[in-house]
Order: C-alpha cells, then structure tokens, then sequence
DNA sequence: CTGTTAGCGCATTCAG
DNA sequence: CTGAATGCGCTAACAG
C-alpha cells in the first residue's frame, strides 16, 4: 500500500494550483483545453486516482444510492435491483444493498448506517415488522430523497412505485371464474398489510361481479412462512368442492403447492391455481401454472430513475411521481378447465 | 436538511476541547469516566451523529467491506452473502455488494470503485468471463486485503475458501454406482474452467475404482445456461441404457429436469439423478432428488471472519488460511433404486 | 481562464 | 488525563 499521488503533487510537477488541476480533472468547463490535456496527461503518468472519500467530505454527496429489500433471495427482488443498478451505474451512481429480514429493528438499523454513510437517496421496500415510519421520516429531513417501491406507503412527498393489486386481483380471479371455477380459495396474507388487504378487495370484486357468493371460510389468512403454507394446503382439503385457487401470497402458495405434491392431490388438473408471483419455483413445480407476472427488472428501472432525478432536484413535486405499474397474466395451458 | 451537530459544538458547549470529545465518542481510555459521561450526555442532547465521512477521510479506513458475486439471485450467493454480513454487523463492518453478472469487463469496473470508495477489503467469486487477475492484485496492493470464496483462485497471499469439489464429485458418483448405477452420464460445465474439471475428475475416478469404464460421450459440456439444459436432456435420451444421471451444473440440470418433466420422463424412476445444488427449485421440482449440499451460510462466515482478521492484521500469513469445507450429500428416498 | 485562501469534520500527533 | 495545533485531499468562494 504505497503513497497515492494527490491533486498536489500533479500540481507541483506541473506547477499549476491545485485547484485547477481539481478543476481539470472535474472536467471544469472553466479551464482551457490545453492545460487540461497537460493534466490529464500527468495524471495519468502519476497513476493519479480521486481520493473520493476526500470530495466526497467537501460536497457532502457521496453518488451513493441506498437500496433496502426484505430479502435479496427472493426473484422478485433481485430483479428490482437488476434494474435499479443498471440505471445507477448508468446515471454515475453507485448503489449500496442492505437486507431487512422482515424486521423492524433491522430495518431501522440499516436505514441509520445509510444516513450516517450520507447516501444522496434511498429505494426501500419496507419490512413486514415495520409499524411506523419516523425513521424514514428522519431520514428524510436529514438524508435525502426516499422512493417507495413494490410496498407503497402513504408518506409526505414521497412517490410509490408499485402495481394495481386489486386490479390483478379482480383478473386473476375472473380468469378463473371464466373458466368455469365457482368455489375459489383465496390465499392470502395478514389484512392488516394494505396490499394484502386490497388483493383481498379484488378477489372479492371479481366474484361479487359474477354472482357468486363471497364465503369468509375461502378465504384463508397467513404469513409469509412454509409452515403457513401447509397449514393452508390442509385446510383447502377440507373445505367442500374447491375448484379453484388464487393465491396472492407466494411463499405459503408454494409449500402448499408441495404439500399437494407430496400426497398425490394433482395440481392444476383437480385444481385450478393462479398465483401471485414470478417465482421460477412454481413454474417448476407446476410448468402450467396461470401466474400474474409483475414488472419487476422494469419497476427498478422507474424508482431508479425517478430517485435519480429527485436528487438532483430536476422534480418539484415527488408524491405527484407515483406510478402505478401494470401486471400481466401469464395464462398457461393446463389451468384452463376446458 | 438542517445543519449537523459536530464535536465542535460539544466542544463550545461544555468548554471542553475537540479533541477531547473525539476521544471520549471514541471511548477512549485516556479519558475520564467522568468527562466521558458529560460528553456523551451532550451529545445525546444536542442530537450528535459522527460524520462518517470526515472519519473516513481521516483514518483512510471505511469499516466497509467489499462483496463481488456472479449474481444475486444465485441461492447460493445470496446465503453465502447473509452469512457475510451478520459476521461483518457484529464485527462492526458494513458490507457494499456488486453483481459481475459473470462479465470480466463489468467485474474490473467493480473492482475498480470499489477500490476507490477505499473498501478495506474485498471478499469475491470470480466470474466465469474473468481471465487475468491484474485488477485483483492492484486492489491487493493499492487497496486492502481480498478473499476468495466459492471460486478459488491462487494468488499470492491470497486465500481461499471453498469446498472440495474433487471429493464431492466423487461421493455423489460412488452414490448412484452403490444404488446399482453403471450408465451414469455427467452434466458438467466448460472443461477450461477448473472447479468443473475438479468435478469431472472426481466422477471419473468413482468410476475408475468401481471398474467402469469411462466413455466420453457421457461426459456434457455446457454453459451455464438454461438453453443448454434442454441440448443435454435431449442428448441424454439418445443414449443408450442411462441409469444415472450426476449433474455439477445447477442452471442447465434444472432446465434439463424441467424438460424431463415435460416430456412425461419420470424422475427419479427411470433416471436416478444426483446434483450439485442448495437450490430450492431443484427440490421442489423434485422433493426426491439427492443433492449435494454445499455449506453456503457458513461459507460466508469463514471467509468474512478471515477477511477481516487480515484487515486488523491479527493474520500474518494470509495464504496459509485458505479452507476446504466440506459437502453433504442429501439423500433422498428415490434416488435409491432399490 | 487561473491563483489564493479557506475549510468540510474528524483524529492524531505532541505538549503539558 | 486534557489542550493546542495540524492536516487527511479535495472543492468552492472570491479575486484578479
């Protein structure tokens, strides 16, 4: 690890002030072209290399964009953030990860290491555990710019980047209706949790729509856990005549889905299943399987771009930003009960 | 955005000086007990928060770790990376993390900022695309210390944590010939890289010392790519009498399966299969399939505690720490064809 | 277009 | 145990 040559020591070499030479090398409109090929050129023969923690102490700015998501395993997410890198890089900005877990605590942790590391902005998809918001508040008032992507929140100048989940619902749940399904489960997570809540709404439209009789015991609650799943699965055996599922919870779908597997009850022969999810796991279990497919390479993209700006301040008025994603139904063969 | 409180306003305030305070926050010992709680005291009143960057500035430290993956949504990966970064939390380290996408160009730009947001060390996964290491052993020199995992490399000082792909090969080949298996093809990645050579070599000596003998047309090249998969299924159904199929490459043998699958091929009736693989998707296409299971969390956690061992210097002879961990294999009912 | 001056906030000498 | 002084490397005012 040997000394770094510094705007210094090209100044000296040179005999140029330092400042200059940092305009130089910022690409200054402010200095004539010839002294900044001189620069450069010595730069260069240095092995000169911006010492960013430095600028980055002057500016306060650090062209660091935070990312917090439940969980970097899940496809969904990891293609968020396909998206969202790409465009930062694109955009000279770099992009740090943190991971929440689904809880509270951790949240609130990664959200202070991301202020204390100066990030210009944050892209979150709050935890599950996440009970109110003050910290993203806090960060707000001494951070910078925050966009909310895949789980929307109602903040104060902030804009949501998410997808009409009532709308897929309402299709999900009519494309099963349509193909002769009359006795549709509904899995589902916690009400509580607004998204959840509205898929719910969706379902209910759908069926509500087409005469058919909304019966509570249909629809069936639970986190986001395998053991859930199989819960769920059971209780699906014992209600009268299912022939249809819609799921708007992937994780409990899937390990119910095995559940099925396990004991020889065919899916979606028996069953017609359309799930929430872009999961390749349930396309592996079930290649058939009717799923809604949501934008998520593209969603990272927008929140990306939208928080890019915000920094930069070229937008006025965040909260008139959200944007509401469509989704698609990837309608396969076999859960079409014709 | 409101003005930060700094040790200097602690210091007017309680007419201490700054040094003094940086001291204290810093919980240093050559201070008193009793100056420490009044500082603390007031910095808690006066809403302190240590400015980061200037810390970093001055120290020439970041208390930040680099991470280099292939890609994130590998399973594998982003265990490997959970357990990196609960080690670097509690140990006091962030953790900053970077997709090469298995793109050489795109892991030498990766390399390159991370070198200069000056990472204290860097733990990474070669991309496949990767053929020189110039850019690693300038971060070794201008940078800090680097540790391999998953895809090991040698490299001066350098060390490695991964599993021992020679033997795992050949456990999982000794599998499926003790389970009555004589016809075992072998789904393998490109030859030139040497973890798949590894693999290749461990197959062929199962078989070796099990008197069977080898025949190159068993032996499936291929990319990591799902495409290729479906060329290796179809390759497999022309040959003659297969019984066995040990699979070292995750990406192609699931899209292999999944064309199996398609195909009404049962698996693993007709075909018993061992893979490489902490998948979930292999396994919920298949819940039978024996697989070998590489420690991933605990990987993360080796190399992390190494790296930063080798950051305080607690290390003095890097490359005699490089660890081969060992693999489980899962056995599964039906791979069993008894 | 270029130079001068100053300071971002902290940690680390060196004194005492 | 505490204070005074210095500078990490860069950029932004302000001159000229």
């Amino acid at each position: 690890m040997k000394k770094k040559t510094t705007i210094h020591d090209i100044s000296k070499a040179l005999k140029i002030n330092s400042s200059t030479v940092s305009r130089a090398l910022n690409n200054s409109p402010r200095v004539s072209q010839k002294t900044k090929d001189l620069i450069q050129k010595k730069a260069i023969e240095l092995g000169y290399q911006k010492n960013i923690l430095a600028s980055n102490l002057r500016t306060n700015k650090t062209n660091t964009i935070g990312i917090i998501v439940p969980r970097i395993s899940r496809t969904f997410f990891s293609s968020v953030i396909s998206g969202i890198e790409e465009t930062a890089y694109n955009a000279g900005y770099n992009v740090v990860i943190g991971q929440s877990l689904e809880s509270f605590e951790r949240e609130k942790e990664l959200v202070s290491t991301l202020l204390s590391n100066r990030v210009d902005g944050l892209l979150i998809s709050v935890s599950m555990g996440t009970t109110n918001y003050d910290h993203l508040s806090n960060f707000k008032t001494n951070g910078g710019p925050i966009v909310f992507f895949d789980r929307p929140i109602t903040m104060l100048d902030t804009p949501s980047i998410s997808i009409d989940d009532y709308e897929a619902s309402y299709n999900a749940t009519k494309h099963l209706i349509k193909n002769g399904c009359k006795n549709i489960v509904h899995f589902s997570g916690f009400q509580k949790i607004a998204l959840y809540k509205r898929r719910t709404e969706g379902y209910v439209a759908a069926l509500t729509d087409n005469d058919i009789p909304i019966r509570p015991e249909y629809i069936l609650e639970s986190q986001l856990s395998e053991a859930d799943g199989i819960e769920m699965a059971k209780k699906v055996l014992k209600l009268p005549k299912v022939d249809g599922i819609y799921s708007s919870n992937d994780t409990a779908a899937i390990s119910a889905m095995q559940h099925f597997k396990k004991n020889n009850i065919k899916i979606p022969d028996d069953i017609a299943i359309v799930g929430f999810n872009n999961d390749p796991i349930s396309a592996a279990i079930e290649p058939n399987l009717t799923t809604i497919n949501q934008p998520d390479v593209e969603m990272g993209i927008i929140a990306s771009s939208l928080l890019i700006e915000l920094i930069k301040k070229t937008i006025k008025t965040p909260s008139e930003h959200s944007k509401t994603l469509g989704t698609e139904l990837i309608i396969r063969q076999s859960s079409q009960k014709l």
